[in-house]
DNA sequence: CGCCCGTGATTTGTATACATTCGGTGTATA
DNA sequence: TATACACCGAATGTATACAAATCACGGGCG
């Protein structure tokens, strides 16, 4: 147990080099469009190439890398229309697997359980005043709800690819949560944001497929006007959004 | 020149590692589901285990293996209903590809060769009985027109989605055309696929996005009514569906 | 002046030896 | 008879030496 480093755990050397590649990516200590070489990166985390190596190619399936021409890796880079495409095709993916849901009928149970993060989820804006929402506790629920929700379809594929378009750090569903904590406006967007939960559930519950698919692509819009809210407000800020770094262009 | 033997390339090892183990998993040789083991697997291709490795990873990004609990790849498998969700992603991807073009407005140019390659597909027909369609011809085609297709929004969020979901070779636009050649059925569905290639392209240019979007998710329908024809007739056909040896459960 | 080609350094590709981990099997003991 | 422990073997994980390919640079030639 005493061996639990923040960063490294010593399961095994490809899982190390993997969390930290990710870190620095995420965080920016490796900007969008830069090549990543394997002996100066196995130097610089005391790792033998051939773990940095098999990390890089975990990385690369996961989106945050691409293969370069001429062998090797980069940080893949996203313009802005990049980001808005990839929130736009999240919320593709979400409306789809709620049109399914809807479609074939969805388990009770998942939706009782979903019922109760909607409940939870409503806890966070206990105080009345403008101030008082609990961004962490939001943020997680948030997440589950929309987890939770992808899983209503039963479908393997659909799940798959929207987990793919959700680890794209700036395309995940709570990216803007924690990102744009500040302002009064992104509370008033965290109210309309759970009417449209509670609508899209209720929309699921009803069978109507068409308005549940309508509801949950507009629900991945409120990222998409957070994002160029964020853009206006803070052009060179720092970890205002998570993966910041990515975006160059 | 003289040594490009029909499968192995001699570029390096990784790439026709690559194929090779493509090749066994899309025609049989390596069923869904089934365990690789590097060892084995490099004695049998002649390659060290490093390139085999990497092979398999690659594979893994492209979608046909996965990685095993425990360290490892299996070739990944598919249940009828993953094969059916496939289809209708591609529809859903192709809908959105669609309403973005038709949304943004297409290039011009960019249309004159898609309005071409319909021509050319009407072609195919030319032979007015019921017998003499040039199903290859057609195959290359159509998958030219959905290629150029997707490419119309502008999109590498959406294009890169696209070819990943394509890349399964029971949801490629064309695994259905060459597929059930025999029967007087198929090639009626063929006349009304090429219909509606028409009036994608049509509603694109008149900017009815939404249009647009239900005629692709409709078209790839026409795949899925295909899957459920060719597992009617003949149950246990060995080539009849490009991996079909990845269809288990 | 521009282009082409060779050469060297840098970087990835490949092979292989060794380490580690996981699972199975058998035996011994309670 | 059941359980626990230890050992063995097979598989992946890791390190590293060497090979091949690629890129940049500079010199020679058209």
């Amino acid at each position: 147990m005493s061996e639990a480093k923040s960063e490294s755990k010593s399961v095994n050397l490809t899982k190390r080099a993997v969390y930290e590649l990710r870190q620095r990516i995420i965080h920016g200590g490796l900007a969008g469009g830069t090549r990543l070489y394997e002996v100066a990166l196995s130097e610089e985390l005391q790792i033998s190439r051939t773990p940095v190596r098999e990390a890089m190619s975990r990385l690369a399936e996961e989106g945050l890398l691409e293969r370069a021409s001429g062998g090797g890796f980069q940080v893949r880079s996203f313009s802005y229309r990049d980001v808005t495409d990839a929130i736009e095709l999240r919320g593709v993916l979400e409306g789809t697997a709620a049109r399914l849901a809807a479609e074939q009928g969805a388990d009770k149970t998942a939706l009782a359980e979903i019922g109760a993060i909607l409940d939870e989820l409503d806890d966070c804006f206990a105080g009345e005043a403008g101030e008082s929402l609990d961004f962490d506790r939001y943020s997680e629920l948030n997440g589950q709800f929309h987890a939770k929700l992808a899983e209503l379809c039963q479908s393997n594929v659909i799940l798959r690819e929207l987990e793919r378009v959700k680890s794209l750090p700036f395309a995940s569903p709570s990216a803007f949560v924690l990102g744009s904590q500040q302002t009064r406006r992104s509370l008033q967007s965290l109210v309309v944001a759970q009417a449209q939960h509670r609508a899209l559930v209720q929309a699921i519950e009803r069978r109507e497929g068409v308005r549940a698919e309508a509801i949950a692509r507009e629900h991945a819009r409120i990222a998409r006007a957070n994002l160029e809210q964020t853009f206006i407000t803070e052009t060179q800020a720092p970890d205002s959004l998570p993966g910041i770094a990515l975006i160059t262009r």
